[in-house]
DNA sequence: ATGGTAGGCCTCCTA
């Protein structure tokens, strides 16, 4: 069994790099994060013709997670208990589509956009630390109600938990991802007893799985690891594999992200 | 030469 998580940027934009990954890497599930569709305008079909049954969460262009598997997929849930909401300032608050989780072959995948945080000061922050205290509660919750459970908590967390896993962290002084509140906030996955499992079969450093549009930056190969997999003991113990593709930030129209995938025996 | 992006509800916002 394979697992795949891939912040699209755009799934709409990226349809046919997103199909071609799913074929050439024998993809079972992909967990997709940035889709960037509303619910009447996801591709369904194009996943259907190929095998795959999938779930969606979009309300507009922004944000975005959807699952596509073709090991089943029931028992979808569109947010976790707990997600907070966000609205600007004078704004009504909503939870938005962030998270989007079912059981896919007997593996309980979520799908997770964790807010970008924008900066230190920025109401934005608060949002992304509520939201990853949330997220790591709930994990609490589900592996104190089922010690065996087979969880895998996948997407793109926008927090860089080494320094080696940036370029230079001093790039990254007073902006977002690397502060110690952020990496406080994103080992409470941890905490709750889950299991960051791409570390585990590729504990090299400077491997990247976001590398910015701007500045040159995939050219350069200054990049940010923020894309992982969390999982529970159980299922963590069957994990045999992990792989970052790389070469799928090379070329025109790639996503600024690459996925990262996990062979499950 | 100190810049050099991409996406979508597209002259603004988000990342």
């Amino acid at each position: 069994m394979r697992i795949a998580t891939w912040n699209v940027n755009s799934l709409r934009a990226r349809l046919g790099r997103v199909l071609d990954y799913l074929q050439e890497h024998q993809i079972d599930v992909l967990a997709m994060q940035e889709t960037k569709v509303k619910e009447a305008d996801f591709p369904a079909a194009e996943f259907e013709r190929l095998g795959y049954q999938v779930a969606h969460r979009g309300f507009n262009q922004w944000n975005g997670v959807a699952l596509a598997s073709r090991l089943g997929l029931s028992d979808a849930a569109v947010v976790f208990p707990g997600q907070p909401a966000f609205g600007k300032p004078g704004q009504a608050a909503a939870v938005e589509a962030r998270a989007i989780g079912a059981n896919c072959g007997g593996v309980t995948v979520w799908s997770l956009y964790v807010p970008h945080g924008r900066g230190p000061d920025d109401p934005h922050m608060a949002y992304k630390l509520a939201f990853l205290k949330a997220l790591a509660a709930d994990a609490a919750d589900r592996l104190a109600a089922d010690p065996s459970a087979q969880l895998a908590l996948v997407g793109d967390f926008n927090v860089a938990p080494l320094d080696t896993d940036v370029w230079d962290p001093a790039a990254f002084e007073g902006l977002t991802h690397i502060s110690p509140a952020e990496r406080a906030a994103l080992a409470g996955l941890a905490e709750a007893g889950l299991r960051e499992v791409t570390r585990e079969h590729l504990p090299g450093e400077h491997l990247y799985t976001q590398w910015d549009y701007q500045q040159l930056r995939f050219a350069k190969n200054q990049g940010m690891r923020i894309d992982f997999a969390f999982c529970s003991p159980a299922l963590a113990n069957r994990v045999t594999s992990a792989a970052i593709v790389r070469d799928e930030r090379k070329g025109k129209g790639a996503s600024d992200h690459v996925p990262v995938q996990l062979t499950i025996e």
